[in-house]
DNA sequence: TTGCTCCTCACGTCACGTGAGGTGGC
DNA sequence: TTGCTCCTCACGTCACGTGAGGTGGC
């Protein structure tokens, strides 16, 4: 056949795989110019790569096929661009969810990649850069409640926050007195997520880990609070206490990793 | 059934619909903590909530639900990083395409928008900011090629190139003369990407439009050069033939609407 | 005869959403 | 009795990919 294209040559041509073709054929989407009437072979002419393009441009805007198809037959330039700005609204979307999912992916290894490197059973003075955390409002206790109730209760009456809750939750105390008090019982919940607009500021904190299951710090806020005594530190503001290793990347809930840091008063001489 | 929650009751705490709830149990993904024996209702408790969160931060990640049930038993952290890892760049490859989409969407819009508006039967003297276009390599004509099917051996040709023509395409003459002698064959194609590294320099050119399929400009190349002596300009470079209006956004050949354009040398006087 | 391309038709994929048809408690 | 929730099972979605089983030309 002089000119015509089989469907496995044209499919090369045009990077198209054959079954696509003859999708959009069943579809009646994209068809062959021509059929062999004997045997019903497909054949293309290489001018039909300009119709195709129709129809692999709109594809790979993501706009469905039956759209594609509608709109085939009475194309103009003002419905396009209605169309356009619909899907760049669609994309724009997408793009936010993508950057979100990013950001949780960056949050998360960052966490576990610490936790697998860090002195666990060692208390000391380390600077930590500013970091970005959102701070649930306050919690209220009913009685009975641990950690993870008053969570759970938390997450159920806030609904309507809508709080990422892939983003590591982590424990707020107002002060190092209530963090003794309770170290079960924190005073707030907060996610590590960067665009919180909470800021742990930078500077120099007293630091220490402690495993098990959410709430269960042992005896971490003694022997923090020992330290700072035997070293003449002077504490200052909330602890933080975040979970680097969590239920996201371990199944033993005595594994989690959590650590707690409180600011330290820096004296000028 | 104290402390027990009904499934739909547990939806609306967690926010993952029942018949994904439903789904999930099938895979033996997520089930609920106990079954009715006698109807084999589902009861969730509100401590699931932890357990649920592990399979939406991974299924809201995009991992597959396979994956996410292959990890459930085995867990830990070095697992987990390699995982996200990967999935880092399954999402970075995700956003590069999102990127490109928008580009097109753009660039689509603006050309469009633009043709809708101008006033094509005139030829004036315009300014023009920069752009970027990917210049393909010079065409080599068989004999009878028309543009058309120079386009389309030149695609088959370089199919290595990896041109992605869901950009616009654009006609290249190197200079007037050549646009002049054969308007229908241009010197080289180019896509109209934000991303090439040709630049269409800024300044002041002489604009003309012509309505028709790829190639057809009719008299516009006679009229450019009778403005440009008529107005004594000294015109200098390349023509930059672009399709505002082609297949993408109308079905009629004769509507494809073209804006050829050359640089004007600027005296100071 | 062998190997190759083409055809149609049916079924699988993935993560659900949507009924249909039926049960159980207030 | 009525209305509500729950159940299971089957089928639909979307854009193909993958055989199975068969034909036609060199």
């Amino acid at each position: 056949m002089n000119g015509y294209l089989t469907i496995q040559e044209f499919s090369k041509i045009c990077g198209i795989e054959v079954s696509t073709l003859r999708y959009w054929d069943d579809l009646s989407l994209f068809s062959p110019i021509m059929r062999d009437p004997e045997n019903n072979y497909r054949y293309y002419s290489l001018a039909q790569i300009l119709a195709l393009n129709f129809v692999t441009t709109l594809s790979d805007l993501e706009i469905p096929l039956k759209t594609i198809s509608e709109l085939r037959h009475e194309r103009d330039p003002e419905n396009f661009l209605r169309l356009l700005e619909k899907q760049e609204k669609v994309l724009d979307m997408e793009l936010r969810r993508l950057r979100e999912r990013s950001s949780i992916i960056h949050t998360r290894r960052e966490l576990i990649n610490y936790g697998t490197k860090v002195d666990e059973n060692t208390i000391s003075v380390l600077n930590r850069d500013m970091k970005e955390i959102i701070l649930w409002p306050p919690n209220i206790y009913e009685k009975d409640d641990t950690f993870i109730e008053a969570m759970a209760h938390f997450i159920v009456k806030t609904n309507d926050l809508h709080i990422n809750l892939s983003f590591p939750v982590g424990a707020y105390h107002a002060n190092m007195a209530s963090f003794l008090k309770g170290p079960t019982l924190p005073d707030r919940f907060f996610s590590i997520d960067p665009l919180g607009d909470h800021l742990r500021k930078e500077g120099k904190y007293l630091v220490g880990f402690a495993r098990g299951y959410y709430g269960e710090l042992g005896d971490l806020p003694e022997r923090m609070a020992d330290y700072a005594k035997k070293n003449e530190l002077e504490l200052t503001g909330p602890v933080y206490t975040m979970y680097l290793h969590d239920e996201i990347c371990t199944n033993e809930p005595n594994d989690f990793l959590a650590q707690s840091c409180i600011a330290i008063v820096e004296h000028e001489e």
